[in-house]
DNA sequence: TCTAAACGGCACGTGCCGTGCCGCTCAGGA
DNA sequence: TCCTGAGCGGCACGGCACGTGCCGTTTAGA
């Protein structure tokens, strides 16, 4: 009888398993890992992950549905704690030091490449989309809205702020620069995103 | 001897084509795009396009080089001329028209997913990225560059209006939506996206 | 200590890859 | 008009990775 309830969560975060077998998990992320940053993760495959990490196949396919799967819980597994917000009061300062961290994180090397691949598999694969937005695009907006949701509370900015459109307003355009152009993305490129969307959206400069 | 110089020209656009051979690249097109739409480009195999079209493996292994190449042929022979702007005298107005146009095309049923996976595959194969970006994406974004400057110059946008910034802000949000949150899109959604921008950066309403 | 689950290793059938080879078709030049 | 060679469909091949059985061993927990 399989335990449905627990079908689709993270084979790692399932509570009652032993140290050996906890530890077995760790081995294969960081075996897929190592592969996913030396060969690609186009070119990864399970049986290699297998061999890498001294694991029989059945081992890693009862704990993942899928490669991709497999390689979204190693991803993830190595940001744990997520991206957080600073919070000086200075709600311009705040997001550029955040979303700054944040480009560091996901377009540079060693990351980069493997969170570019991890998105395009969520193009072919709707479990691995879903896993991807419930346990780190959509916290990590959430996040980002909390903090302009306070700022706006705090009358920095305009009432009619819409939080969720700035919120893809400073997404989208490094998704895109990342993902379509394929242009390295600076600090300063950030800044100039930051600054053009509140010039326009209503920030009232703080009393 | 193999001819360089057009080894990496998309195959049809090449010339002293026999009618006929002319005739058969098109048909393996036309199945491609059949049986993406079908099956989904992920599942979808050289094996089983060559069936449908009634074709060796070898005359579509002679035309592209991977299934990404073939099938970024195929999706692109679809939008032959590309999507204009419009050219009303009223910039916001054209970038309403053209970029809900582009929602339309590229998000939407039928084209939206087979778009959504192109893009997905040009990060895992550098071939495919560099062809899409030339043909299609660089385009694209031009014509909207251009038209935006044709604006700045008719003093409809401040004079240091930054053309490339704003085009990714037009652009991001829309591909982050579409690849990111999967959220739908709307006109309305685009209308704000369009709106935002320019109210921050430095619109002046035409005299 | 005992038992059952998990394990590594191996093998299997399947699907698709990319590439040979075969014999046919057909367009273009002699 | 005939010849020739490139392009063609069809078939077969070795190779790889898939996902799943089975086997005998290890290991965690009662």
């Amino acid at each position: 009888m399989i335990d449905v309830s627990t079908r689709h969560v993270p084979y790692r975060y399932r509570e009652g398993m032993s140290e050996t077998r906890n530890r077995r998990t760790e081995e294969i992320m960081r075996a897929t890992l190592e592969l996913g940053q030396e060969i690609g993760y186009a070119k990864l495959s399970i049986e290699a992950v297998a061999a890498r990490a001294g694991a029989g196949k059945h081992t890693i396919y009862r704990r993942w549905p899928s490669k991709g799967a497999l390689f979204l819980d190693s991803l993830l597994s190595l940001n744990e704690p997520g991206l957080d917000y600073p919070d000086t009061g200075d709600i311009i300062a705040d997001l550029r030091t955040q979303i700054r961290a944040a480009v560091d994180l996901l377009s540079g090397p060693p990351l980069g490449p493997l969170y570019q691949a991890l998105v395009a598999e969520a193009q072919h694969d709707p479990q691995v989309a879903a896993a991807l937005n419930e346990r780190f695009i959509t916290p990590q907006a959430d996040k980002t809205v909390a903090r302009l949701k306070k700022a706006r509370e705090q009358g920095q900015l305009s009432p009619d702020f819409d939080l969720d459109l700035a919120m893809a307003i400073l997404s989208g355009p490094l998704y895109f620069n990342v993902m379509i152009t394929r242009q390295r993305l600076t600090h300063d490129y950030v800044d100039r995103v930051i600054d053009a969307l509140f010039a326009g959206m209503g920030v009232r400069p703080p009393a």
